[in-house]
DNA sequence: ACTTTATATAACTGATTGGTAATATAACTA
DNA sequence: TAGTTATATTACCAATCAGTTATATAAAGT
């Protein structure tokens, strides 16, 4: 297959606007890939494409349903993206004084 | 130019490596490109690029200091991805027990 | 067995990306 | 003003991407 370790990291993933629909469809429940494919502007090709991305990434799982596969999200690899975020929030967060953030500069 | 509206949402602006690795540099102090040509793998004009690329992302200011182009951090922007993680949360916050978990929901 | 339904994969394509070398611009310096 | 230093832009290129159509696979229904 040529797609075998592409999107190597979770970055890359969540940065396409469908992958990220695709997430947030999931986040309401389960769907199948018809589901997904009728909520999408995608044919079902590109949305199983996509699929196979976010499985290969760990961010969805499988079920079967008779001839449905149902898709899961699994959000915990996101918390990379949290994570990486974290000594930035400090800059958006009001609630920190300016004391905290005259501090934390000086790291 | 050819590059005029690209990289249109923030997702694909951090999706790049060498992006966030000049993100990061410029979270501990602000600094001349030259300063970053010589802490990355990347050409100066490499380097320039993705400054550019950064600076219509809204995430980089400049400012000069004769003939030095000082690139300042605006992490700003970034509220949009912690935003966008929002609801994933609660799916790896293990640490944090149910009250916690009802509040921070409850915002 | 044949057909339908559901999904995945293959093959192809045009657009975009990230990189580089070469060049332009701009500000100091002698 | 000629040379140096610092950065940005241009022109180009190979690789990758996201999308499509066509085809394969697989389960269910008739």
């Amino acid at each position: 297959m040529q797609n075998e370790k592409k999107h190597s990291n979770l970055f890359e993933v969540i940065a396409e606007a469908n992958r990220r629909h695709i997430i947030e469809m999931l986040r309401v429940r389960p769907r199948s890939v018809g589901e997904l494919v009728k909520r999408s502007s995608l044919s079902q090709p590109g949305v199983s494409k996509h699929l196979r991305i976010l499985r290969d990434a760990g961010l969805v799982t499988t079920s079967r349903e008779s001839q449905k596969h149902i898709y899961h999200l699994r959000a915990e690899p996101l918390r990379e993206i949290d994570n990486w975020l974290e000594p930035y929030r400090q800059y958006w967060s009001d609630r920190l004084d300016a004391l905290e953030q005259f501090l934390d500069e000086e790291e």
